[in-house]
DNA sequence: TTCATAATTCGTCAATGCCCGAAATGACGA
DNA sequence: TCGTCATTTCGGGCATTGACGAATTATGAA
């Protein structure tokens, strides 16, 4: 996780439709949802829509496969928890600060 | 955690220059820096500083303390926590999906 | 009080992001 | 091949965000 990418990510995410798309395929599990599906559940238009998974794919925040006619998009976990752990690398310069019970949190995540 | 505080909250990350301030204040850990000390670190403009900082303070994600005449600006991990559990929030719809792995993060890191 | 340091607020300007309809592309079945 | 469904691309117009210097507020020391 370079800044660049996490600087992206994070910008896919500060969006209200974006934020709620990801919520979503969270929640759907890895399997994936097509485009307009999630067009229709959020109440949202196709175009406007395809800009914002095209955000949230090049964030690497999202997965998209084809299955058919339909492209199904589905969540990326490991985003998150590069996310995170580049959020809080070196926390408390190493020390056991205030932040211990969050320290363990990058290995905890990475498995 | 609501909508619009992750909404805040990712908008204020997904800056190069508050990026940067919020990660350098997790390595500093929880005794916090102050204001002018952050800007020299980051060869940035006091001005512009203080307004970044204050959209970190509004988003949650940092807590200032004044010492003496320098106010201290310090890393709320809480927060973090917070946000990742908004954002995985019913993972794979409760089913042990392919976010197996990190459907415990919520618990983990809240304690 | 007076001065110096620390930090914030304000005003302007440039740049970026967002929405939507219309048109174009890609994939499948008859 | 032809038609249809699923999705993306494009162009225009509006609103928001970001940087910076100058002025302002707040604190502590002489």
């Amino acid at each position: 996780m370079k800044r660049d990418d996490a600087i992206d990510a994070f910008s896919a995410l500060a969006h209200e439709t974006r934020l709620a798309v990801f919520r979503l395929l969270v929640k759907a599990g890895p399997e994936g949802v097509p485009a307009l599906e999630i067009a229709r559940r959020l109440e949202a238009k196709p175009s406007t829509l395809s800009g914002h998974l095209g955000i949230l794919k090049r964030a690497g925040l999202v997965t998209a496969t084809r299955r058919q006619k339909e492209i199904l998009y589905a969540p990326n976990f490991g985003a998150v928890d590069a996310l995170v752990r580049f959020l809080l690398e070196d926390c408390c310069g190493g020390e056991p600060g205030s932040c211990g019970e969050l320290a363990g949190l990058g290995a905890t995540i990475s498995g």
